[in-house]
DNA sequence: TCTTTCTTTCAGTAATAACTGAAATAATAG
DNA sequence: CTATTATTTCAGTTATTACTGAAAGAAAGA
């Protein structure tokens, strides 16, 4: 346990994700039970106040739930464990936090270079050219993701052999 | 052009990318033709031996190549402009520098659990179940990033109807 | 060979991000 | 209403990462 939640730490610091979020993923998602912060920070020996933040994080990429049991005023919380749907969650989460605002930002570029003339056309072309590849990056991926949990597993199945039906 | 690399710097540091490497890579790619370390320190306005070492991790990417140009002992360097070459060059690094050791910590993971008898069988299963996931992902990618491009972009097009060939 | 030009290395500094502990706030029980 | 327990906020500190400028190193021309 102390292996996978130290290595995810890690894993999550080199995605741009900070590493006390990861680990309190790491160990919600293992753990398989509802925890409480105290809980938390004893085993990963970090501040109740990281935690707390940590947990908040995690909520607002609902990859955790807040889980209330009867008799106990204390936070529990619980982490997804279906894996396709953790990482269709954190997929979702960075388009909309990340590309999207991306795709703003390209349309604005294409605005500012078309509307001056100094812009050489090719460079025009090539920030166009990056629009468009992530629109279609991102409709392939809307439509996808709205897939069947059992399609999505087939089609990994078939691997290459997805292009037999370009033929 | 100064929006569209002040942004890619931005996206980089949230990928876990340093700012100036993502920079560079920007200039280099909207530039389309070879640029001299000083050109882009010109550019940027960062110190030429950042410039330095954000070429060589480019280098180390294979994101960009050495140009060189007769009569001229000024390194030379070029961006890839192929969007899907871009894509699946950066996804193969990744693949190698992070998903593989995550592959290996997994496995060492899975070895720790089976051998200590203090560990519970859910949080067995659960490792086990990372495992596989990651290892069917890894095994797609490798069968997909090797088609041809002119089948990527047809499968691309075909977005959700991809699901009629498991039918 | 000696200069000149270009590139890299690296120690020190600056900037950023992460984390802590104390205090404030919120919620519930008595 | 008050005491108790739980959670959040935030100012200050620590850790990490990024960046710079100077010096060393490498390559080519005179």
């Amino acid at each position: 346990m102390e292996r996978f939640v130290l290595h995810w730490g890690e894993m999550g610091s080199r995605w741009g994700v900070n590493r006390s979020v990861a680990q309190v993923h790491a160990l919600l998602y293992l753990a398989g039970r509802p925890l409480t912060a105290d809980e938390i920070v004893e085993t990963l020996g970090i501040a109740r106040s990281n935690v707390s933040t940590s947990l908040r994080e995690l909520l607002s990429w609902d990859l955790i739930v807040q889980h209330p049991l009867l008799g106990d005023r204390r936070d529990y919380f619980r982490a997804e464990t279906d894996l396709w749907t953790v990482l269709l969650t954190i997929v979702e989460g960075r388009k909309r936090r990340e590309i999207d605002p991306t795709l703003t930002m390209l349309r604005l570029a294409k605005l500012d270079a078309a509307g001056d003339e100094e812009t050489p056309e090719d460079i025009k072309r090539r920030i166009e050219d990056v629009l468009n590849f992530v629109e279609k990056l991102t409709a392939w991926y809307e439509q996808v993701s709205s897939l069947s949990r059992s399609t999505l597993i087939k089609l990994m199945k078939l691997g290459a052999k997805v292009s037999a039906l370009v033929k």
